[in-house]
DNA sequence: CGACGGGACGC
DNA sequence: CGACGGGACGC
């Protein structure tokens, strides 16, 4: 129950019929929806699809991160080229392609109070790709519900998320709560193991208040207190803000093996599934089933022609680094002047990674040149 | 319009 | 010792 990583008790609580007495009283949608968790690949339209199967969807809005230099757009830079900045690739960060990755969660409004409902009874908890998604009512936007999250350390070992939550209840409505353990991936990918092997928590944790002077007071009351039956004392402060850290940035170790990249972007997917359903993708699977093709026995090499003569590496790196695990680039030179001969190659871990890269990114308008993307093919000269 | 590399003997 | 999730309120 709790070891399957769901928040407790928000659904029913804001669809309750409780008083809302925080903040300005503001009456809360019945049909504006929040979706938590999302798997990092999913689009707009696939969350918009998603739902419209429970009703009609007057709305769909997936977040993305809104695009900084030196954002996640370019982090395949630091193992290539790392001199190389982002201003030299025209187009790349200004493209409504590449303008944020998912930042994991978005807004689903339906027409009607109870298809918003029924969503919340049928989606939340659903497990998508590595994930399980959250689907609960959507708060009115309000400066007062920012900043109320909380990172809590010095809990003691055999605290439960159960346990932190009944230390914070006194001060406010929790919209999630959280206490970190080791081998997380373990339990989310073992059926059973959840519940017999929970991993170790590292006794530190987080809260997330509804209102910011809910957690402002459980900072006061709380904050270098020891808890019933602990030794030491807790520390309570504000979590550090997601947009401003550098997890978009792993360290080096995780490319030097395509295992390891895996492990930063996603599950490992097979030829079939979400995309099954396109047309397209059909296409360009069947293409790549030829002899002697993509697909080399460790990831889909793809074919990038049109490129300037003065392309780089990094241009490669960032024009497919937002699509998933990119393992490498090349940029096919002539050997006298140095300058690209036009094309180059880029291998992607998974396929259905390396199918929405060629989707996105044919017919793409890189500085005056229109892309044209595909899985390399066995031409050769040489044959 | 054009157009598919280069490295590479371990199991 | 410190430790910052599975980027949670319209990027």
């Amino acid at each position: 129950m709790m070891s399957n990583g769901l928040d407790s008790g928000v659904v029913g609580q804001q669809n309750g019929s409780s008083g809302n007495s925080v903040g300005g009283g503001q009456e809360e949608s019945k049909t504006n929806l929040i979706v938590n968790y999302l798997p990092q690949t999913m689009t707009q339209e696939e969350i918009r699809s998603l739902f419209s199967s429970i009703g009609e969807v007057e709305s769909c809005k997936l977040i993305r991160d809104k695009v900084t230099a030196g954002g996640t757009v370019g982090w395949p830079n630091s193992i290539n080229s790392p001199e190389k900045m982002d201003s030299e690739v025209p187009g790349v960060m200004t493209s409504p392609l590449l303008t944020g990755q998912s930042l994991g969660y978005g807004f689903v409004n339906y027409h009607r109070p109870e298809d918003a409902e029924k969503a919340i009874n049928t989606l939340n908890g659903l497990r998508l790709q590595n994930k399980t998604i959250k689907v609960s009512f959507a708060r009115p936007s309000s400066e007062a519900i920012k900043g109320a999250n909380l990172y809590v350390s010095g809990l003691p070992k055999n605290m439960t998320q159960q346990d932190l939550e009944t230390l914070f209840s006194p001060f406010g409505r929790i919209i999630t709560s959280r206490i970190l353990c080791d081998n997380i991936t373990v339990r989310q990918f073992v059926s059973g193991a959840g519940e017999n092997l929970p991993g170790l928590s590292k006794g530190v944790g987080f809260i997330r208040f509804d209102q910011r002077l809910e957690a402002e007071r459980a900072i006061q009351e709380l904050n270098g207190t020891i808890p019933k039956g602990s030794t030491e004392p807790i520390t309570v402060k504000f979590a550090n803000n997601p947009s401003n850290n550098n997890k978009s940035i792993p360290p080096l170790a995780a490319y030097l093996t395509p295992q390891a990249t895996r492990r930063f972007a996603g599950p490992i997917h097979h030829p079939t599934g979400r995309f099954r359903y396109s047309p397209l993708a059909g296409d360009l699977l069947a293409n790549s089933m030829l002899p002697g093709n993509a697909m080399n026995g460790s990831g889909w090499c793809i074919f990038v022609y049109n490129l300037a003569p003065e392309t780089e590496e990094n241009v490669l790196w960032q024009l497919f680094g937002p699509f998933g695990a990119v393992q490498s680039v090349k940029v096919i030179r002539d050997l006298q002047t140095n300058k690209c001969k036009g094309f180059g190659f880029v291998t992607m871990t998974n396929y259905d990674e390396a199918v929405v890269a060629i989707q996105s990114l044919n017919g793409y308008t890189l500085g005056n040149r229109v892309l044209q993307v595909s899985f390399k093919t066995n031409k050769s000269k040489t044959t």
